[in-house]
DNA sequence: GTGAAAGCGCTAACAA
DNA sequence: TTGTTAGCGCTTTCAC
């Protein structure tokens, strides 16, 4: 069931036959039809590895994530494969298995096996051999997320964004913010975090308000890291006041991703909280499940990211320049859990 | 770069040096370290394509996902991803995506060209055309999530899964009992939706309790869907007696999955009902929100029948016979949703 | 323990 | 418009 089956059932040549299967201009449009009916007849299905041995290309592109099990992640790749399929490319998935996986490995076992035409890198730090590595191994490359030294990217302006979440706190009139950041020990880029947690701090110093250091809390990127950082701030499950002297509570709350803050809300609540009233809250990144319980939040677009990524290394396998990208929008999305400080405060 | 390359530098052959890359048995140690060596120094990497051509096996399998964005399917893509990984191989992720998607497209365009050694199909529905396709492509193959007919599958008995929760709300107490499932637009395969909701309705008849029309409601298996669900069931924001006569009101929610479950916990705490004071919920999953907001649920391991899954296919391909898999395990985690009937109902 | 040669299924000059 | 001839980079008999 190759093309040289083809070729003898219709009597041509397995060049003809080759052309004729993928619509090449000079052929007999008779030609063409008798071969796609015959290939349908005997069930043919082409060989990418066969095609890819002969031109170079296999018409595939590897995504490396640090683990998959992570909304950005998910999302990021949705949009990557979104436009993999639309050009016809698979989409091969490496993926680190967080910090346990054995990198090394699946560096030089997989990905550099010619297996696919290019990478995206999915907010990834690289060690000085990865970089080498796959330096040399010529692959176009991107990443999606935190800027990465030496290679081009897509992704928001993460400094920007915790000003944007910034000036709409001290607009309504906050003083006292907390934050809740901390590093994803799954792998994400360490960039993203410190970028959001300078922005924060610059832009609080900015408006002239001061960030106690007890108030940048460590969330793990995670829900449940969101509750424990809450729970620090607001105090465990209080009484009608709430947890925590009042005083010494801050009057609102940053989180640099949706999942933490959705995290803080809950520990505000089992504070005995009410959100806005008694603390704003807001996060980062767009989350669906925001959106269906209120919560404001400045929002990117993983998925738009991951589009314009795979559209970018796509055309460079297609020959073009590697054009530095602009950085991806994000813009603040005002919802319920955030409003004026309380009066007293 | 090639393993040609290597043999000039070394004086070998081509095939001894293909042998004592893979270290094979008779190949000189001494010999085996030159070529490792030399392969280092030259930065060689192994071209997948050559290989696969040759030997006819592409160390890679193919997983099939309706749509990549929901919790089970990213869960199990982890498993099954950890498992290939270890022996070695590649995954190449063909995502249907969703109704919207060209399915037709991707299964001849991809799936079929040789690519993959195996394919694992996430809960997916198939049609007759596609089965007929892949039934011809000689792949193994095999499904994890709902029954698929005529191929093998890995899964939880989702009637049985259903049961356990009715018997935990029965066993508190519980008379009158709602169920939030329905029809997962996004692909979800057809049957376990329905086999869930069966269950549910077999076993509270079982019970001797009946199960009116309108407590059947549909929550599209999303968390947003869950709390439009909650608020039909409940009422909207309400005052401390909370929404709906308290008479026309479920003491106990079933959902057919935890992330409905989440949705519908608001609805209730929106319509100021008190969990499980009100009303207990108990959710289908193991999702980990519902570990930290106490969610009651019969737990599944997701991860794991795509280890399972990767495995079966694996073993397959090297051979073995497709034997029938045991269903996979699901148990009750009692947690703080779910409770005693209010004493008045 | 090593080498020579054939070939996996396709594409790509170069001719005709 | 079609056929011929070489490979792509590896594995694999079969000899030695």
């Amino acid at each position: 069931m190759g093309i040289q089956e083809i070729a003898t059932v219709t009597g041509l040549s397995k060049s003809t036959v080759s052309r004729a299967l993928r619509g090449m201009s000079n052929v007999a449009d008779t030609t063409i039809d008798e071969v796609q009916r015959v290939a349908d007849e005997l069930g043919y299905v082409p060989s990418s590895a066969a095609a890819g041995l002969a031109t170079g290309r296999q018409r595939a592109v590897g995504v490396v994530v640090p683990v998959i099990d992570r909304w950005f992640y998910v999302k990021a790749l949705g949009g990557v494969d979104a436009e993999l399929r639309r050009a016809g490319y698979d989409l091969v998935l490496y993926n680190l298995g967080g910090p346990g996986g054995d990198r090394d490995r699946a560096f030089r076992r997989s990905m550099l096996r010619h297996r696919v035409d290019a990478l995206v890198l999915l907010s990834l730090v690289l060690d000085e051999t990865e970089r080498a590595e796959l330096e040399l191994s010529q692959h176009p490359m991107i990443v999606i997320g935190g800027p990465a030294p030496g290679l081009r990217n897509v992704g928001v302006d993460d400094g920007a964004v915790a000003r944007i979440a910034v000036d709409h706190l001290c607009g309504l009139g906050h003083r006292s913010v907390a934050y809740v950041g901390g590093q994803d020990e799954a792998g994400m880029n360490v960039a993203v975090p410190h970028l959001r947690r300078d922005g924060f701090v610059d832009a609080m110093r900015a408006a002239g308000h001061a960030v106690p250091e007890r108030w940048l809390l460590d969330g793990r990127f995670s829900f449940a890291g969101g509750v424990a950082a809450g729970t620090v701030l607001f105090g465990g499950r209080g009484g009608a006041g709430g947890g925590g002297a009042a005083a010494d509570r801050p009057t609102a709350v940053l989180c640099a991703s949706d999942e933490m803050a959705l995290g803080v809300l809950v520990a505000a609540r089992r504070a005995g909280l009410s959100v806005p009233q008694d603390v704003s809250v807001i996060g980062i990144d767009g989350h669906e499940y925001g959106a269906t319980v209120g919560l404001t939040t400045v929002a990117q677009d993983p998925e738009a990211q991951g589009r314009t990524a795979a559209r970018a290394v796509l055309a460079e396998v297609d020959g073009a320049a590697a054009s530095v990208l602009p950085a991806a929008p994000a813009h603040l999305v005002v919802r319920e859990t955030t409003g004026p400080p309380p009066p007293g405060a």
